[in-house]
DNA sequence: TTGGGCATCCAAAGCGGTTTGAAGCGATTC
DNA sequence: GAATCGCTTCAAACCGCTTTGGATGCCCAA
């Protein structure tokens, strides 16, 4: 069942069918009902492919995602934030295409996402310092919002992050007015630009008070389990071991966990250890009471957020470019409490 | 630059033209070879929209995810599915296209992607027993595979699965063999059907030993990491507590690890851990060394395979389902050991 | 009576490709 | 010399929708 179809079925033209359905006021009311009802009667969808060709507009949003070296992007929190924007992507009737690609061949998939009209916009994952992504985009014409910032970056562009540096800040903070001084940072890899971002809070926070960063009791590695367990051992074992951790994820909290726990120590007396909590709907940071204390920011609801930017981009391309900081939460939960004695 | 502009330039008809991009055999060399040289140098790329008009072919293939209830589906595993499948289509120029929805829209999505011809076919992941969407995509006939089976369903239909009943079979045999005869299950829900055909092969590898499967050595529940931790508890409290551990999953394993550390007990010596791993590109089963002895089958390598099945199923619609079953490897590590004496 | 304005509706021209049916043309065959 | 054939090429239809630029009929003011 086509327009050509229907209109034939309802003795009217296919232009009339079409904007009977398509709200457009030069067509008498009695005359829509009637077209309505016809079109849920004999269940008619437009065809998406005629109207994409017929509008120019792809009604559509790119996700591309690098696979080798940058494997980082292929883990829960992505999983979450393309959860949040594919359901703003289908209140709205857009579709979500996901490109995964060789990191070699990320430029190539760009413009041609452009160049043979696949998508609208796309949402540039995961930003480095410098992220050549943004110049490129800009280039070829290609709308775009970045879920984060890439430092170093001249020009405006559309952003919405969370307030890392601040987050981390906080929690540094927090830990300091327990008494902690030797706080253990667990962070992310530093060439993605949050965790630079992260780690210039936390080294704010202690040299705001006084304390000289030291170079021992930060780590830098990919966010996982074992990574964060590595860090921590390392750490617990210095002749000065730090009283608590910083962690940057709920997977790297459970390896420092795992490696205080495995110390013979316990979490929240000797050891106080603070994540960064992503809100991940399938992992969620205890299920009433809060585990570890926590900065909390919901990815999920960030991936909405962006993708509704990225819309209203789309929309009105004129409108000049949006930025957004999301704000982290403290949860304070069991993982934390004064520094032990000594 | 459209093919019409490109025609025009190389003084010759959109026909040939087309022809000519295409490969198709009734055209001069020399003029293909001008016309390919022409579309380079013009960084002519046909325009996928026109392209899907005309043919009738998406050229895209779907992925509907439900949130709300089973929001198990945004997890790692999936992630990785994804990832794979995705690789995949981007060899075969195919677009991916994810649609994120409630539960209760799931069956409108499937038939608004039919009827509005967005996708040439789709992916069902996490089938339950008698899972409706199998008699459901039949119906309105929308070419679809499915990532594992739904036992229940009559007639045949295309599926890729691991063969999870044979995996927990052995993985149970392995443990005796090892002398443990107090084994605790640590299953995701069982509504999915992967979980019951992998506490088919638990039961059994038991049975067949004379050993009666004991319900209290049983959990059903998602693949957390809370989850594996609270079976494991549980269970280690009881009077005759398990020897031996079979987790579900990485994350969940996690858990009982946290379990059996907590009371004291160490892991490989005093307790066996066999954790099924599902390869995960960003969190490894150790880096060089198995830690978890698993049943390991790598879920990327899946998606895959999966999404070349869709492929061909959408090339050659008449060509009747298609079947795989893969087998899960036994890997050996650190967790498990002989039953202690006693 | 005339004509302007308004409310409705429609024919036809796109959108940018693919594909069908036919035509041009030199070479081969009878 | 005419008919046939294979190799190339092309004009035009088509995919299913949107959108432009009328047309039609009716009402009302002049």
């Amino acid at each position: 069942m086509n327009l050509k179809e229907l209109a034939t079925k309802l003795g009217l033209s296919p232009t009339t069918v079409s904007r009977a359905l398509n709200g457009y006021p030069e067509v008498n009311e009695t005359t829509r009902e009637r077209v309505v009802a016809a079109a849920k009667r004999h269940n008619y969808h437009p065809n998406t492919r005629a109207i994409r060709l017929a509008t120019g507009r792809a009604m559509a949003v790119g996700h591309v995602i690098p696979i080798a070296t940058r494997h980082e992007i292929v883990n829960p929190v992505f999983a979450d934030f393309i959860a949040g924007a594919g359901e703003t992507y289908s209140r709205n009737d857009y579709d979500m295409v996901l490109s995964v690609v060789p990191d070699e061949d990320e430029e190539t998939t760009y413009r041609g996402l452009k160049s043979k009209g696949n998508v609208d916009g796309v949402i540039v994952h995961a930003p480095r310092t410098h992220d050549p992504r943004i110049a490129l985009l800009r280039e070829i014409g290609l709308p775009f919002v970045v879920h984060g910032r890439a430092t170093g970056t001249a020009d405006p562009y559309c952003w919405l992050d969370v307030n890392n540096r601040r987050a981390f800040q906080r929690a540094t903070e927090f830990l300091l007015d327990l008494s902690h001084s030797r706080i253990g940072l667990v962070n992310g890899l530093e060439f993605m630009d949050f965790a630079i971002r992260r780690r210039t809070g936390y080294e704010g926070a202690l040299t705001a008070r006084g304390i000289a960063p030291d170079p021992a009791l930060m780590a830098s590695d990919e966010m996982t389990e074992i990574a964060g367990f590595r860090a921590a051992t390392r750490m617990l074992a210095l002749p000065q071991p730090p009283t608590a951790f910083l962690a940057s994820s709920m997977i790297s909290g459970m390896g420092v966990r795992r490696a205080v726990e495995s110390s013979g120590l316990v979490i929240g007396r000797d050891v106080s250890v603070i994540i960064h909590d992503d809100d991940l709907s399938y992992m969620k940071n205890g299920e009433d009471v809060p585990i570890f204390t926590a900065t909390r920011s919901s990815v999920r609801e960030a991936g909405r957020l962006t993708a509704e930017m990225l819309l209203d981009v789309i929309a009105r391309p004129d409108a000049g470019p949006q930025q957004r900081l999301l704000e982290a939460e403290l949860i304070i939960g069991q993982s934390t409490g004064p520094a032990p004695k000594g």
